[in-house]
DNA sequence: TGCAAAATTTAGATTAGTCTAAATTTTTTA
DNA sequence: TAAAAAATTTAGACTAATCTAAATTTTGCA
């Protein structure tokens, strides 16, 4: 099949296609934390392989069957997360780089009876939507925390940021996926924002944590 | 660090230590499927790292660091395989390819976790005993039932062939670990086996089977 | 519109793991 | 106990994935 690099490389091809259509050299290699030269060598393999449609400082997006693979994972890594979570007791911030290896274990099989085992969960931890086997998912539109008004309400439905020190934080102020809020005043100085949850618990936030904190009307 | 060879090298190693107490290069290269040149060179680096002991030309054996890493893939591997039977229902004969992957997922937390959710499992499907978190297990004394005389009885508890066709015939034969049997007849002229299981199936056993079918008495 | 900066690719190395073929060492055996 | 055979190692190549430094192409802005 297709070495963990590749597999790698497509997964984030797919993540950073979903802002914009074409995806530049130098944002894989940020994205995968190596050098730009690493990834024109890559892309070169991936075009080989049909993966990918590639021209010379173009950029490149996938092919179909290199947006299956990408799915593929991405399906991988939302279950095994889910897993982690619901049986084994991780932290939501604590799932993500051991799901960035298991990802990679290759039978279809394995990951289709941990759907089963789990009951077909829809959406991982952190509220992205997994794959069912055949690749199809739907994304909820979901808006910003800081795209509210005052008095609208909303259920914490995903994240923007997945680093562990803003997970953390959410946990901590209690902001974690499924929790109903309502905005309760917007301070025009800094754009920060207060709110409060269902359980009355009055939370402020900054514009930042606003923005990385998304919500389902 | 480990890498991928590496953990796959100590635990072949440590597999081959059982009956001899030093290794051939030959036989490593038996094992893992690849040619004696590559198991030269994967020694002199595992020596370097002073997980094996190696003189040229006189085979190796393990350090005790080289020992712990290659237990706790074991370890690794008869959890994953226990989980992907009871959990996940899969068939003894079917796990180990799997579980060959799976082992190589590095996070101790999640292994002992997993290790947790299921209830500290003794031992894997195939009878092998599971190492706890320290590396420390026993392993039972167990004969073939081969050396059994007749009107002897004991419990099935172990395999010495891990192979599909071997476990797939002895599951259809009934002659799973826990099983109860009880020898009824020895034929001289070619050795094989008459024994009839706790309910009162009876089954006749080629030599060959009875010398991979391991009894506690 | 034309140059400087930024982005990208190429050239040339390096490391891990593997292979074949040849050389060397050990073991067997006549 | 000296060949012959078997086992093992070395030599030299190859692929995958990386890197740094240099060359090339594109872009943006004066
Ligand atoms: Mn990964
Ligand atoms: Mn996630
Ligand atoms: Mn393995
Ligand atoms: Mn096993």
């Amino acid at each position: 099949m297709n070495t963990l690099a590749e597999e790698n490389y497509l997964k984030s091809i797919y993540h950073l296609s979903i802002s914009a259509d074409n995806v530049s050299t130098n944002q894989i290699a940020a994205a995968l934390n190596t050098k730009a030269s690493s990834v024109t060598d890559m892309l070169k393999k991936l075009a080989e392989k049909a993966l990918i449609n590639y021209t010379r400082y173009q950029g490149v997006n996938l092919t179909p069957s290199g947006e299956k693979i990408a799915i593929n994972i991405i399906r991988k890594h939302r279950l095994w997360e889910y897993f982690l979570v619901e049986k084994l007791n991780f932290k939501w911030d604590q799932v993500h780089d051991m799901a960035e290896e298991m990802e990679h274990i290759s039978s279809a099989e394995l990951i289709d009876r941990l759907d089963e085992f789990m009951g077909h969960p829809r959406h991982d931890p952190h509220g992205d939507p997994i794959p069912d086997s055949e690749g199809r998912f739907k994304t909820a539109e979901l808006k910003p925390v800081s795209a509210l008004m005052v008095n609208q309400c909303g259920i914490i439905s995903g994240v923007r940021d997945h680093t562990s020190p803003f997970l953390q934080y959410l946990e901590k102020q209690q902001l974690t996926i499924g929790k109903k809020i309502t905005i309760t005043d917007i301070i025009e100085y800094d754009h920060s924002v207060a709110l409060k949850t269902d359980t009355e618990k009055e939370v402020h936030i900054s514009r930042e944590v606003a923005n990385n904190l998304l919500i389902a009307l």
